[in-house]
DNA sequence: TATTGTTATACTCTATAACTATA
DNA sequence: TATAGTTATAGAGTATAACAATA
């Protein structure tokens, strides 16, 4: 059980960690091109990316939207011609969502931008310090 | 300049970190309790306690909203009564937003929130591995 | 009947343009 | 005239409910 005073340091880093995590979001946010893409966009495109074709439910679920919003996000994407709807013989009343070779290019962008900003994230650290840096995302983040 | 073996690691660095940060932003975000607060609204609340009784322009903009959507946002505020609209004698062109008692009370809950959250995020570290941490969120949040 | 997806409709958040009141 | 703000209107993104096609 922590000391009443490291309980209080306690509770003025999570302040500070919380100024300093937002404004490290707004950079990634602020920073990030968005190649005319919306959130949801960018998230089935990473997610055709992640698990291959899939169905409207499953895009759905994933994107923690609507299936009827999702329509309409699928339909945004088929017009640009970054992802295609196929009916499979199998269960004509699902449709598959797949990637197309735009798309496929589109994410990879996405990508690299995302790495661009990260390395210029860690740049004002040395080696030694990124490493550690990293350690500690880790820890903080993979806790269950 | 950096060997090729290092530089090929900080990519893969930035990647790891970006990853990271994504899902400590996403439980920094799904955490928050919104308080059927809207974004603005929130961001709203926290320029008024730190800065005081303003005006509708320096409120757009530091909100980055045009000024007609500022209109609308202050409106839903005035509605739920946590700030107050003022036409100063000064110059009665200008409209003055100033926190409600209540506005100030909402905007305690939610610091107190976020503390909670930040603590959460710091209770898998160690004490020093915490300080480690937060100077290392300085030294990359405060380069110009 | 039950399931998968789409269409119809509405609400929230934002923007641009036209307008009102004051300087 | 110029400035501060509001009103009118429109577009994006999301949801619920009704519907169509298939199982």
């Amino acid at each position: 059980m922590p000391k009443e005073s490291d309980s209080k340091s306690l509770q003025e880093m999570a302040r500070q960690l919380m100024r300093d995590l937002e404004v490290l979001t707004r950079q990634f946010l602020a920073g990030q091109r968005t190649w005319e893409l919306s959130r949801s966009e960018t998230a089935l495109l990473r997610f055709l990316t992640d698990h291959g074709p899939s169905t409207m439910s499953d895009i759905s679920n994933d994107l923690g939207l609507a299936l009827s919003s999702t329509t309409g996000v699928v339909d945004a994407m088929v017009r640009r011609k970054l992802v295609e709807r196929a009916r499979p013989e199998v269960d004509r009343r699902t449709v598959i969502v797949a990637l197309t070779r735009s798309g496929r290019t589109m994410h990879d962008h996405f990508l690299a931008d995302r790495t661009a900003l990260g390395v210029g994230m860690l740049e004002p650290l040395s080696p030694v310090e990124r490493r550690k840096l990293l350690a500690l995302f880790r820890k903080m983040a993979n806790r269950d």
